[in-house]
DNA sequence: CTTGAAATACTACTACG
DNA sequence: CGTAGTAGTATTTCAAG
């Protein structure tokens, strides 16, 4: 259980007998290998061990000391199960922006204390330009965002005003970052 | 692999000997350990299936045609590894809102051909008010996003205005659903 | 249509070369 | 990093509520 960097010196001496992946890489100490393996998890992180390694080309130990030496480093924040917003009964995506009546410190806590109560509230970000927040917000209809709205969004402390943007389609949703 | 329908028709005789998990449930046909299984797995999913069975008191071949019943059904859409972004060198988060030129379905259709490919775009969506979208994207830092911004969403088609909104603090960050 | 118990096949994991 | 061996898990079969 001791931090091992990922892929710290995975070969100091110079005595090349079997390159163990790709010469050099191109981003954080991660060679060609351990790009395949994300790419992959990110994709479909059910995928047993062992056929895991197979696609990377890799023995089954080794292929599993790189994906635990990648949850250990961090950059593997966590494996979940991803819902079907439908079937999970929150169909509709409203994206609203916020402004705040002042803009203080204090002000600016006691939103983000409260905005993260939010039931259905999947993001929550401050941003440059006309508004103070942007949040996402997930709900079963436009009856259930429009009971959330009168009763929670609108009471949120600190808040000027709320601009609602209803999404009318969703063209594409993902977790993955490009390596 | 055929299309078992989730929780249908559980007990259509009314002899009650052993209630399978819950009477009567509020949404979709799934019961109480239905919607245990699926909180836990929304949020570890690299947790084991007898482990999992021991936190919804059932036995392990249960729960897990449970879990499969679910997938089929596709109301688990997939099990996936979450990184750290800023590990993963996409650090900078930017929203941005898009006008279109004509709201022809020519028009949307091309816009949105295109946008699917642009890197980073990790949502993008038809919104209702003052934008005809709004996309959301994973960028390295604020260099890498003016050049994607200059050389990629600017030759967006059909683009008339575009309008970012930078991140400066996520908040809340999150691809659980409430169940 | 469901559950749980036992048996088998496969996988994760450890030690070592 | 890979090979071989062990421990534990997933998965099937079956009987029962």
């Amino acid at each position: 259980m001791n931090a091992t960097k990922v892929r710290a010196g995975s070969k100091p001496s110079g005595t090349t007998q079997t390159p163990p992946a790709s010469p050099a890489n191109p981003r954080h100490g991660l060679d060609r290998i351990d790009r395949a393996i994300l790419r992959q998890l990110q994709t479909d992180a059910s995928i047993s061990n062992v056929a895991l390694a197979a696609k990377v080309k890799l023995s089954a130990p080794a292929c599993l000391r790189r994906v635990e030496r990648l949850k250990e480093s961090g950059l593997i924040r966590g494996v979940v199960a991803l819902l079907d917003p439908k079937a999970a009964g929150a169909g509709m995506l409203v994206i609203i922006g916020v402004v705040l009546d002042r803009s203080t410190p204090e002000s600016f806590a006691e939103f983000e204390k409260a905005a993260q109560k939010v039931a259905g509230c999947m993001e929550c970000h401050v941003v440059t330009g006309e508004f103070d927040y942007f949040m996402v917000i997930r709900t079963r209809d436009s009856d259930s965002f429009n009971r959330l709205h009168a009763e929670q969004l609108l009471y949120l402390p600190g808040v000027r005003q709320i601009r609602s943007f209803m999404v009318l389609k969703e063209i594409l949703s993902t977790t993955k970052f490009p390596l």
